[in-house]
DNA sequence: AGCCTTTGACCAGCG
DNA sequence: TCGCTGGTCAAAGGC
């Protein structure tokens, strides 16, 4: 049987000679040819900016602080992530919470509170331009990719090209979903404030750009969140074109793991934490960052710090795949469940869908989905947006039609599918309980008319 | 020498 | 119970 499984599975991998990631592999050749399905939001999201605007965003802090109108302290996305994200504990605050006003029309709202958040692939604040001139969150390297993909578009006859302004890079986000669990262990320990639960994430930018710098050929890294990943598996899962990866925190003690699928060419087109870190990440020595202080004391301020290392973070570069890695990687979903519910599928529209299959062991994880090709022009404007329960289509003019919602086996909440209507800059803010998680504006720069998969995107 | 990746084998959950 | 499948182990090799 074993002899049957081995072989079976040694066929499975064959693929993954082909992985990009071997070190000394070259990351050269552009994987032939890889029939994606019509996932648009893949190529989606990009840019920012206020509705009715095109391509100009008012970048991350900006577009927050829209959002938290009321409060001039510097926020971070620490800040704001760092009661929402946090924990199963986590309870609503009251729209006073400094992570802002939902009750806001018009706002992507997502009810029940719960560790949980996802965002679509094309959904991810990955690519930030840097047109926005806010360098923060827009990792330079991948802003250079992303505005190619923009005078691409620009060229093409796309049906639609989102360009995005999100709050922060995959990467942050990344980095951002991670410290939620962090900030949750954290909790869970006591040892933590919620004031500094954040603080974690500035540390690790500054290694994952290093990291970035430095291996161009690395492919095979994990994703850069700022620890040190081992990889200890590999294996062509069945329903995925790609590989995956496995790896441990290399941290003995932490039971951190993560999946990483990466498409032939290197991108990462899923990546799924398991776990939460029960320890700060490494400090990312070498290159003078510092980054460790996370641990003093630490306050609003000490956020404001982190923003600004954010933002020092970006300007540097980031050109090899591995960065696209993390600057793409779009966060789907932070689960800090521990009690997992299998939900059979419901609800609308659920046959669109590139489920995943439930994994047999669950417990915590945070998925960051990313598309494989994320760099084109949109084609199609399909947002997917995984959250604690309801998805509301902000209310900012423009047409949003919600095309379907289902339970994903193997997740705790549903997605909601988006459909863009029309031509327009979309502001979406997901939010859990009344604080904001993530924000990210969406312009679609052609309408267009398309059936999809049984539905009619509307020309309008 | 130490750490990491690779990769075939093995384990365990599930239908 | 069996087969499938995802996840993990661990030896070997590379850096």
């Amino acid at each position: 049987m074993y002899n049957q499984m081995a072989k079976n599975e040694k066929e499975q991998q064959q693929p993954k000679q082909q992985e990009p990631s071997s070190p000394s592999k070259p990351v050269s050749s552009r994987p032939i040819n890889i029939t994606l399905p019509p996932r648009s939001f893949t190529e989606t999201f990009l840019s920012s900016g206020p509705p009715g605007t095109s391509g100009f965003s008012p970048g991350p802090m900006t577009l927050l602080s829209g959002f938290f109108p009321g409060s001039d302290d510097c926020k971070s996305f620490s800040q704001l992530l760092s009661g929402t994200m946090a924990s199963p504990n986590f309870k609503p605050a009251d729209d006073k919470s400094p992570a802002g006003d939902f009750s806001r029309p018009g706002k992507l709202s997502m009810v029940p509170p719960s560790p949980m958040f996802t965002m679509p692939l094309g959904l991810s604040p990955v690519a930030l331009p840097d047109s926005s001139g806010f360098g923060l969150f827009s990792p330079e390297g991948f802003g250079m990719i992303h505005q190619q993909a923009l005078a691409q578009a620009a060229q093409t006859d796309s049906n639609m090209h989102v360009q995005q302004a999100p709050a922060m890079s995959s990467t942050q986000f990344l980095t951002f979903i991670n410290n939620p669990a962090a900030h949750q262990q954290q909790q869970m320990v006591g040892s933590v404030t919620d004031s500094r639960v954040t603080v974690q994430e500035p540390s690790d930018f500054p290694r994952s750009y290093k990291r970035s710098e430095s291996s161009s050929l690395a492919v095979d890294k994990p994703t850069d969140d700022g620890y040190n990943w081992r990889k200890y598996g590999q294996k062509q899962v069945k329903g995925s074109e790609f590989p995956r990866s496995y790896y441990k925190c290399t941290l003995p003690i932490c039971p951190v793991k993560k999946k990483v699928e990466r498409s032939l060419d290197g991108q990462v087109t899923e990546i799924i934490y398991k776990g939460q870190h029960n320890h700060e990440p490494p400090r990312p020595d070498k290159r003078g960052k510092d980054t460790g202080r996370i641990n003093g004391s630490s306050n609003s301020q000490g956020d404001c710090e982190i923003a600004t290392q954010f933002q020092s973070g970006n300007v540097r570069k980031m050109g090899d795949r591995k960065d696209q890695e993390s600057s793409q990687a779009t966060p789907e979903h932070v689960s800090g469940m521990s009690d997992y519910e299998e939900v059979s599928d419901t609800e609308t529209g659920g046959q669109i869908d590139e489920d995943e299959p439930g994994p047999k062991r669950r417990t915590t994880e945070v998925r960051v989905t990313e598309p494989a090709s994320s760099h084109k022009t949109v084609t199609e404007s399909r947002i997917v947006v995984q959250t604690t329960s309801e998805v509301d289509l902000l209310d900012d003019g423009y047409r949003w039609r919600k095309y379907g919602q289902k339970v994903v086996k193997g997740n705790h909440y549903p997605r909601h599918r988006l459909l863009v209507l029309d031509r327009a800059t979309i502001s979406v803010a997901v939010k859990i309980g009344t604080r904001i998680l993530f924000q990210f504006n969406i312009i679609v720069v052609h309408s267009f008319s398309r059936v999809w998969k049984g539905f009619v995107i509307e020309n309008h």
